[in-house]
Formats: C-alpha cells, structure tokens, sequence
DNA sequence: AGAATATGCAATAAAATCATTGCATGTCAA
DNA sequence: TTGACATGCAATGATTTTATTGCATATTCT
C-alpha cells in the first residue's frame, strides 16, 4: 500500500456521496448503477445526474474499494473493505 | 460528528504532504511552522514553500487535527487525534 | 428487426485544491 | 530603536474535482 493508493482510499472517503454509496454497497452487495441512483434519490433526496454516479464509481473502483462484475448489460457493485481495513492498519492505527 | 467533519478529516488525510505534517508532529508536538517547514525539506527533500506549508497546516486545523499554542513569535502546532479516532470509531470500524 | 433498457464516452463548466509571490504585522534581541 | 525573526494576509494561477449534457454502444425482450 503506498502513498498514491493511500491518497486514492482518504480522497474516496472524503465525500458524502462516496460514502453513502459506500454505507449502502454494505448493506446489500451486487448493486447497479441504476439501483444507486434511484436509493441515492430515494433516500438522500439527491437529484444527482447518472453520470455523476458513475464518476464517483469510478473513483471508489480506482481506489480498490468497489468491485465490478458483469451480469448481461448490468454492472453491479460490490463493496471490497480490504483496502479500507489496510488503510486504516497500516496508517490510521499507528496514529492513535 | 457531522458529515462536514467527515469530509474535513479525510480530505485532511487525502495528501501526502498533510499526512507526513501529521506523522511529525506525532513524533515530538508543539512544533513551529519553520521547524515543519525544515524537516519536510530535510526529510522529504520537499521545496514547498512556507506559505504551502501553512495551508495544509490551516486544513488540518480546520479539520480539529491539529491544536495551536502560541509562544511570542512563533506558534506550536500539537496533533489532537481525538477527531482522528472518532472518525474511525464513528465510520470506518462499522464497515470494517 | 425494432424498442426499451443499462451503461459508456466525451466535451464542457463551475468550484475547490494546491502552490506561489509580494507585502504587511507583530515580537524578540542587541 | 533598529534589525532580524516568525508569521499573517491577499492576489494569482495551474490543476483537480464535481456535476452536467448529448450522443454512442451493447444487451434483452417482444
């Protein structure tokens, strides 16, 4: 784990978005991008366009922290905590 | 803890720079903005100027990770990770 | 095949971040 | 009280982030 991937885990973290979506991956794995939008709307009352959803995707996957499967024309997502729990071993624990 | 705090804490966390400020003032506290200043160009070989260096410095203030003590002329930077494990406590550790 | 569905790609554009430079202010010390 | 020291404030600019819009591609269903 470097210092870029470090960079990529905390800056994914430092939205309230990313995180919701990330609240909600853990709940329920296997999600589409239409799934997230539409509980992004429904529960946050966000009126965020799809594209900004799959941006923010893009960086939760980039940072290791969503995985990708392909099942026909949907994509679903799941949360990977790995890199949140070494993250927070490597670095945040030696800081506590 | 508010979603803002989240989002400063972690955005504090998302840069290089920010986090090695951190890791020296877990080493020895009540650090001035000159001696930060040395050591992130001694160590890092980082040429950042001062006035870089103060803003990062003001972030992770902002975000309550660091606490300020002036003495005369100069002003002692100590790190407070009481924010720091809130976070994890409050965030992190229900998706780990 | 044609229509509806689920997503990708690309070009913006506004706002935030990161770093710099120049000048000003307050404090200590000779 | 002058000079050196430690920091603050403000303006600027490059880069990145955040979100949008429009069009394209691929898959399923009838």
């Amino acid at each position: 784990m470097d210092d870029d991937a470090l960079d990529r885990i905390f800056k994914a973290l430092g939205d309230p978005t990313r995180r919701r979506i990330i609240d909600r991956l853990r709940e329920r794995p296997r999600q589409s991008l239409f799934e997230i939008c539409a509980l992004s709307f429904a529960q946050d009352g966000a009126t965020l366009s799809r594209q900004a959803i799959t941006q923010h995707l893009d960086m939760l996957e980039k940072a290791g922290l969503v995985r990708v499967e392909w099942s026909g024309r949907t994509k679903l997502h799941t949360l990977d905590a790995g890199p949140l729990r070494a993250a927070v071993g490597q670095w945040l624990q030696t800081h506590l």
